[in-house]
DNA sequence: GCCGTTTTCGGCCCGACTGTTTTCAGTCG
């Protein structure tokens, strides 16, 4: 469900944006990220609170308390549309592209007139900016690079957005009268990390009466088109949805069609057509009568063309057809295989829960057990400590079995340029487990890079490389590194890849994830939690490794605690060894 | 604008990099 929460903080993020743009006081806007961030991080859903019950959330004061109470009210709030009037729209999005901030976009728009980052490439190419000062070659070249970047993402949203609106869609479909099935197709069904539109399927008695009540959608802003088999829209956020309805009995055969790639679907009709069969969304046909042979079910769609049932997240055409074929298909890892998430934060560094609130809300998952890594002393912002660490251990201990969790005491390390990490080693065999994760110096060289990335898998304390790309979808490109090189050291040293389900970062990203099971290594899968909302985006990790082909038996904590500290204990007796 | 006191005003995660300057503003994590 899309939660009143993240729209309220969406909200006050983009008032302390357009603060900013305005010039307004840095503290000023730093509050207004902050109750963002809280709000957000907020536990319970806030939709019907009033001032008195949001001044309980930390960093909500009177007055943000009253802004929110008047959005939850009325659907705005009268000083943002004030400064909304002032600021174009794109002007925010110029803060978007990487390495242009707020002071810099007021400069572009006040001085040049620049209001989105298509105007700020023609001003660029027009040499616009050669005489603004604080602007040279250099950060043309950036700005240039950073507009393409932002292009490449497009008008798609990451994955973390799309569900949700598409689940609340579907929930409100589900309910008109006349509907008899409804879900979600398209790049969504198959997880990808970036959706461009989101494909609804339905199949109703009543099909007008479905259209009417998907236009009169609250998320609805504007009607593309709108007939009885299907209907486009725009919701609030851009985002273009297509709602299809079809025969009750073509919903198989529309969801194989719909469902896509459109690559795979390429292939399932020429297996059609070879077998004298013709594939379509209405079902599977025979080629010279023209009669309906199956379309109620995917399975049976498949079974008639030669082929199992193939999971969503396979149909990209890499290689799924020729596995089906062979029974090769991996038996893909689920949610439910899942033992306990092995990469989280709480308030020790950057996180909005304590390890008291997250380990509650862990223990109504059905975990085995459960990690606590919060950052070491090396992102300075977070103020870490040895003593700090060693304090939150003994809590950790203390807590340990209540709620029959096992909880590790791990740390998220940063790997510096030369791939160190924050702690020598005798610090380090203190702790249960190690994540180690780049989070500066993106910019060096390949060769460099790939240096950096080996020596953190091959340290004796270091178990899990976090986020190992380092990529922010639609803001910062994977770091550049030979990966076979650095796939090929984890393996023999015992380290397990992250697949980070943070729908900003979902990395290890797909095809890398396919990459680095050829040369045998092992996968963690964590949800990388600040709050504890945060915990329920590790089903964004399960469909990348779903992507990845990855199995249960693939992924370090999807074992039992036995064989999971087993395989954590191997790099000490390796280094030991030498 | 919020918070937490030394209770009504002062401090607010800190350090580093980049590109532009010629001592630093802007941006980032």
């Amino acid at each position: 469900m899309a939660r009143t929460n993240d729209d309220v903080a969406a909200v006050l993020e983009e008032y302390a944006d357009l603060l900013a743009i305005t010039g307004g006081e840095d503290f000023k806007i730093r509050v207004y990220q902050k109750a963002a961030r809280s709000i957000g991080a907020h536990a319970a859903d806030i939709d019907g609170y009033d001032a008195g019950e949001l001044r309980q959330i930390p960093n909500v004061g009177e007055k943000i308390a009253h802004k929110v109470a008047e959005y939850l009210r009325s659907g705005t709030m009268a000083q943002l549309e004030e400064l909304r009037g002032r600021i174009p729209a794109g002007v925010r999005a110029l803060t978007r592209i990487a390495a242009l901030g707020p002071k810099r976009a007021m400069v572009l728009h006040e001085s040049l007139g620049v209001d989105s980052p298509e105007s700020l490439e023609s001003a660029i190419h027009a040499g616009a900016l050669r005489d603004l000062p604080g602007f040279g070659a250099k950060t043309e070249e950036n700005l240039l690079h950073g507009i393409a970047l932002l292009r490449d993402a497009g008008e798609r949203v990451q994955l973390g957005v799309a569900m949700p609106l598409a689940e609340d869609i579907v929930t409100a479909l589900k309910s008109v009268q006349g509907c008899r099935r409804c879900g979600y197709a398209g790049s969504l069904r198959r997880m990808k990390d970036t959706i461009g539109d989101i494909d609804i399927l339905a199949t109703s008695n009543r099909p007008k009466v479905l259209m009417s009540a998907f236009i009169d959608l609250p998320q609805v802003t504007e009607v593309i088109v709108h007939g009885d088999k299907k209907t486009s829209v725009r919701t609030s956020q851009g985002l273009q949805v297509d709602l299809r309805v079809v025969p009750p009995d073509a919903w198989g055969a529309a969801m194989q069609y719909f469902t896509g790639s459109k690559a795979h679907n390429i292939r399932t009709r020429e297996i059609a057509g070879h077998r004298k069969l013709k594939l379509s969304e209405y079902g599977l046909f025979d080629a010279d009568t023209e009669e309906l042979i199956v379309s109620k079910t995917e399975e049976e769609v498949y079974r008639r063309l030669g082929l199992p049932w193939i999971p969503p997240t396979l149909r990209e055409d890499i290689g799924e057809i020729e596995a089906a074929l062979a029974g090769e298909l991996p038996e893909l890892v689920t949610e439910d295989d899942v033992c306990g998430d092995l990469h989280t934060h709480t308030t020790l560094t950057d996180g909005h829960a304590s390890l008291e609130e997250m380990v509650e809300a862990v223990a109504g998952r059905g975990y085995a057990y459960y990690a606590v890594t919060d950052h070491g002393p090396k992102l300075y912002m977070q103020q870490m400590t040895l003593e700090k660490a060693i304090a939150q251990r003994e809590r950790v201990r203390e807590l340990d079995g209540t709620s029959g969790l096992r909880l590790l005491h791990g740390v998220e390390l940063n790997i510096d340029p030369d791939g160190d990490v924050d702690w020598p080693p005798d610090v380090l065999a203190g702790f249960d487990l190690c994540v180690a994760s780049v989070h500066s110096f993106f910019d060096l060289p390949k060769d460099r890079t790939t240096r950096r990335l080996v020596r953190a898998a091959e340290h004796p304390c270091v178990n899990i490389i976090g986020h190992p790309s380092a990529r922010l979808i639609g803001r910062r490109p994977p770091i550049d590194a030979d990966w076979d090189q650095v796939f090929k050291a984890c393996a023999r040293s015992g380290t397990a890849l992250e697949i980070n389900a943070f729908p900003e970062r979902l990395d290890l990203a797909a095809e890398l994830i396919r990459r680095a099971k050829r040369h045998g290594v092992n996968f963690a899968l964590d949800s990388d939690s600040h709050a504890v909302g945060h915990l329920d985006n590790l089903r964004y990790g399960i469909g990348t490794a779903q992507r990845g082909w990855l199995t249960a038996d693939d992924v370090i904590n999807t074992w039992p605690l036995d064989r999971l500290t087993a395989f954590l204990g191997k790099k000490e007796v390796l280094a030991g060894a030498r």
